[in-house]
RNA sequence: GGCUCGAUGGCAGAGUGGUUAUGCAGCGGCCUGCAAAGCCGUGUACACCGGUUCGACUCCGGUUCGAGCCUCCA
């Protein structure tokens, strides 16, 4: 498959360094509060890539972290008199609720930097050993005049992002672009013993050390948004190649943004969406296939248009479905992706390009289903399966997705008006007949005659 | 100001140097007791100005507009 790399600026083959074993880390939540639709688009993509990287490889070992010691963390626990330990539980476990939503599949290794300090302390020793690190005022500094490569990934000069430094530099720096990897904690903040006094890891090198440890000193892909690109993956790419001697990431990937009325969603415009609230109103699956309709690394646009859109193009693909749920598929049907639908998402993950693909197997079904084989219909079925399955889609029940959130009793009530209308259209007292069926509108139950019966849908 | 990316039809969104993207919405038809679903058909789409080319939405240059980033503080 073909993959776009940050480094590069270009699609190139994805060659892994072990094609028996390929490896993957992607940067976690900070866990200081519920996270909101933007954050959740790093986690949906690589697991889309997780979910073709395991099935076109033996092995793929995929890392994503949470950062469970940041300073922002110390602020909230600050403010509500709780210990850090109180804070990151609890987001945690709401991350992990959120991402259940969006059938995230789990990642192999979940690493928290509370668990990997000694790590940190060791990558830190080994730049200061190496001299792209020093010491001063209980800090620790990584060096970026000692790493002739820095820039190089976010297209930066070094002497540059001086000149364009908008912020006073703390005096005990040798250079402006110097950036912390250990810093002092005061007696009152959250702290940790080390080499270099009671202190807290800075922001980057806790990725070093925990893609390390689960990965070694290079892997294959390195994940995230692409505001990540500066300053956390200049410096992660900085630490690790220098205290690896290795090159740290062969291939670098970036999602875009998602905006909010052509603005960056950020809780100092006020125009979060969180995941939590925005799961009440509708189908995670919504949710996922709005996040997968745009490239990965094209800038997405959120808005109410979008949410219907999106509910309208399930509702087609679940029709279909629907309407083969007496095909009955083997278990086994990892062979059944169209070679179109695998060379959409092997082409630099193109899930627009793949959903397309999607709708024309469903075209083909539903155009010309009453004429198919058995066999046909068995083959079309698993290939839109097992596809949805590679984008996370349409793994539902298709009944279970047309009646919505509608009890038991609702749905108990609406067949018997059904069976009632049944028995008026067999009459020939249409007036009857769509009496129930406006009745039932009313209630948002749309029905549709088919040739075995009448089945229902609950209106968006 | 610097770096990076983008501008496609009512909306969303792929893609390509000359051929239908796809979905949603709309319109016409078929089907239906009537609908719904589905099928068929349909719409001055490729920001602007130059250039390269037999031919550009697609390549090159410029303009305009938009987005992200510009650390160590928070």
């Amino acid at each position: 498959m073909k993959l776009y790399n940050t480094e590069t600026k270009t699609k190139a083959d994805f060659i892994p360094i072990d094609p028996n074993h390929v490896t993957m880390y992607v940067c976690g939540p900070t866990v200081y509060n519920y996270c909101h639709i933007g954050n959740f688009r790093p986690p949906v993509v690589f697991d889309v890539l997780a979910r073709v990287l395991r099935a076109k490889y033996p092995k793929l070992t995929y890392v994503r972290n949470i950062t469970d010691i940041d300073d922002k963390i110390n602020a909230a626990a600050a403010e509500q008199g709780v210990e850090i330990s109180h804070i990151t539980e609890k987001f945690t476990q709401a991350y992990h609720d959120d991402l259940a939503v969006l059938d995230v599949l789990p990642t192999d290794v979940e690493p928290k930097v509370t668990e990997h300090v000694a790590d940190i302390h060791a990558e830190i020793q080994s730049l200061i050993d190496q001299g792209h690190a020093y010491e001063a005022q209980g800090h620790v500094l990584f060096s970026v005049a000692s790493y002739p490569g820095y820039g190089e990934l976010s297209k930066r000069d070094p002497d540059e992002l001086l000149a364009g430094a908008r912020v006073d530099v703390a005096a005990y720096k040798r250079d402006p672009g110097d950036f912390v990897l250990w810093k002092p904690s005061a007696s009152d903040q959250p702290g940790w013993d080390s080499p270099w006094g009671r202190g807290r890891p800075g922001w980057h090198i806790e990725c070093t050390a925990m893609a390390a440890k689960h990965l070694g000193d290079t892997i294959d892909i390195h994940g995230g948004g692409n505001d990540l690109v500066f300053p956390h993956h200049e410096n992660e790419r900085a630490q690790s190649t220098c205290s690896h001697g290795a090159k740290f990431v062969n291939y670098w990937l970036h999602n875009g943004l998602i905006n909010m009325n052509q603005e960056k969603m950020s809780k100092s415009l006020g125009n979060v969406l969180l995941l939590k609230d925005l799961a009440t109103q509708m189908p995670g699956e919504v949710i996922r296939y709005i996040l997968l309709s745009a490239h990965y690394r094209a800038p997405l646009d959120w808005s109410d248009d979008v949410v219907q859109q999106a509910k309208n193009s399930l509702d087609r693909l679940y029709g279909v479905l629907r309407k083969m749920q007496d095909v009955d598929v083997p278990n086994d049907i990892a062979n059944h992706i169209p070679a179109a639908f695998d060379a959409a998402i092997s082409d630099d993950l193109n899930t627009p390009k793949a959903l397309a693909e999607l709708f024309a197997l469903a075209k083909q079904a539903n155009a010309s289903q009453a004429d198919m084989t058995h066999e046909e219909k068995v083959n079309i079925k698993a290939a839109l399966l097992q596809s949805g399955y590679w984008l996370g889609l349409l793994q539902a029940d298709p009944q279970a997705w047309f009646e919505g959130d509608s009890n038991d009793d609702q749905a108990a009530d609406i067949e018997r008006l059904i069976a009632e209308r049944a028995q008026a259209k067999a009459d020939k007292n249409w007036q009857r007949a769509d009496e129930i069926r406006d009745e039932l509108a009313a209630k948002k139950v749309v029905l549709e005659d088919g040739p075995s019966g009448t089945i229902w849908r609950i209106e968006n």
